[in-house]
DNA sequence: GACGAAAGCTTCGCTGGCGAAATACCTTTC
DNA sequence: GAAAGGTATTTCGCCAGCGAAGCTTTCGTC
């Protein structure tokens, strides 16, 4: 059975030079990614969350109890802009779901940690994120998902380490 | 070797209840696409296009010489809104790389097609787009890269047939 | 100990995309 | 043959993200 990147590439074989591998695995990707963010979209609608801030919450609930970090880190780690961040965390902060503290050793830090509400907010979450996820990533059993992981993680590695080999 | 997802992954485990290898997959996805994004943008702006630009030319130029499509097909091709796709399209016909025919059959339809300098400059983008995706698809074989094409392909359709299996 | 460079974050102006409403056209029905 | 309903596209108002410029605080150097 074809999907819609077999036929888009059937389409034009031929008629430009290209590699079809992989032009199927970055289209494909690109895809997978939209749809996982629009169908989360609708399903975190029932907690009242948008994708960025859900993405947002979980960073920062994975850095534990206290749940700190800076602005810069988190940019960093989510490969959003700085200022995306300050607008992340202004929306984050102005709903209660986060709370920004001005570092006492180095005044030019900030903290960023989560409240109560946050975190409670962000588990209940996590569980209506999980269904979506599963629902896509499921059709593939244990080792074909270990599988696919380590390969994404070899692109993702040379991506990270641009020097290396 | 770490990538930043492993590094995630191993500071909350335990500490909340999800599946990791959904998790390492959909974030590694999500980060790859952010960067090839972000990559293109830049390689792309030789030619002076945007990814979504040369995104819009390249479905376009897969319908072949004529080139031609309308503008709900390319949405839903492209997974973007209806109303995003009137925006992709003024930028490229204000551009001079697409024209807009209204249909003589069905006068609510309206045609997308190339320009022959759209053509051309589709054509040189797409040498720079392929060296940015190669840099990174490229770290992995060529069996390697029919397997995760593969892989990629099952979840693809599952996305896109609901219903089925 | 003072001054210039750098670090960390925010503000500002702009852009692409979305959903909902509007517009234009076609088709079916009575 | 006029009204009702459906389809294709655009317009409108809004939002998250980006890059560049700006502000405050700290570091390095003499």
């Amino acid at each position: 059975m074809d999907d819609s990147v077999d036929r888009h590439i059937a389409r034009w074989r031929g008629k430009a030079p290209f590699d079809e591998r992989v032009e199927a695995i970055v289209t494909r990707m690109q895809f997978l990614v939209k749809h996982l963010a629009q169908a989360k979209d609708s399903a975190l609608a029932a907690v009242g969350l948008q994708d960025f801030e859900y993405e947002t919450l979980h960073w920062l609930g994975a850095r534990g109890e206290g749940g700190r970090a800076t602005p810069s880190e988190l940019a960093a780690e989510l490969r959003v802009s700085p200022a995306g961040m300050t607008g992340r965390l202004d929306t984050l902060e102005k709903a209660g779901l986060v709370r920004r503290v001005r570092s006492t050793e180095d005044r030019r830090r900030v903290d960023v940690e989560l409240t109560s509400e946050g975190r409670a907010i962000w588990l209940k979450a996590m569980d209506l994120r999980g269904e979506v996820e599963d629902a896509m990533v499921g059709v593939l059993g244990p080792d074909d998902q270990d599988v696919l992981a380590a390969l994404l993680k070899r692109m993702l590695l040379r991506v990270e380490n641009p020097g290396q080999a």
